[in-house]
DNA sequence: GGCCAATTGAAAATTATTTTCATTTAACTG
DNA sequence: CAGTTAAATGAAAATAATTTTCAATTGGCC
């Protein structure tokens, strides 16, 4: 990777991976800055493409790849909308929850998480154990909801 | 359909599907029929095996088909996995959350919703106008549980 | 700089999903 | 109940998405 400055995004990915033992590849770190300059969600196409705008050049595999590897690391987070499709997010490891903007699919933080103060007692009771959970928020940004409105 | 007794499930269907002007096939039924007997969440392959069973011949075609549309009218609805991969479940078109057994993908209902009663203002005050949310919850039920244990 | 395991890319293989179109069928009508 | 008709189905083809394979390349370390 021919570049002077990092964001502190890359810098948090490579610290992952070499904590890991994996490679801080050009790819793997193109990956990390498209999708958090995108300030979105992107659908692997997309990422693919930015990649290649970044790198010349990038292997559609190596960004299955990479994406389902940074998943496991916590890096991205998978989105799915709701009319079908998914997409993927940057993330730090914390645990987050994400509203999505279902015109521009733009992410942005959920703060609270809305299960973790929840009584499971009502839940537990019928014996199940909750592990983990997924919470997405749908909803329109300010910027799509003003442009719909002029 | 030379069914002389119908489920529940099965009537519900017929309800909606009547009520939107669309036909209550042997295909669809039984679509609902092995997805509320299975009590868990299943594959579109898993999905078209059932319905095979139940009629001797299906086309996959014709069961995407319909579980999108399934999807659409509240019949059904889309679960994902943790590892990827997806699936689906039975459900009313009533506004309810579920909780998946990692190892059976049994459904069990979560009957709270933790997002109703949540506080919006912090969320609104970045603008984000909320419509919709996804919520999943993931753990272990009490048959996988005791497997594991003994 | 050189070594080596990890990683990549291109292509092939596989899997998943959608479309097409001729045939069948559920629901309505008389 | 038979006849009509639009909706729905199934089989196959087409398309899209994802994964695998394997030879070539590269990052991290000495």
């Amino acid at each position: 990777m021919l570049k002077d400055f990092e964001c502190k995004q890359e810098s948090y990915a490579r610290e992952v991976l070499r904590g890991k033992g994996l490679k801080s590849t050009a790819q793997r770190l193109a990956v990390v800055h498209v999708l958090h300059t995108s300030g979105k969600s992107l659908s692997v196409g997309e990422i693919h493409d930015g990649v290649k705008d970044v790198l010349g050049a990038a292997g559609l595999a190596t960004i299955y790849r990479t994406l389902e590897m940074f998943e496991d690391l916590g890096i991205v987070q998978r989105l799915h909308f709701p009319g079908g499709g998914y997409g993927y997010a940057f993330s730090r490891g914390e645990h987050a929850h994400h509203m999505v903007c279902v015109d521009c699919r733009g992410v942005f933080d959920f703060p609270e998480c809305p299960v973790e103060n929840l009584d499971y007692a009502s839940v537990e009771k019928q014996g199940f154990r909750v592990i983990n959970h997924f919470i997405q928020l749908f909803g329109q940004c300010v910027e799509c909801r003003e442009q719909i409105a002029s």
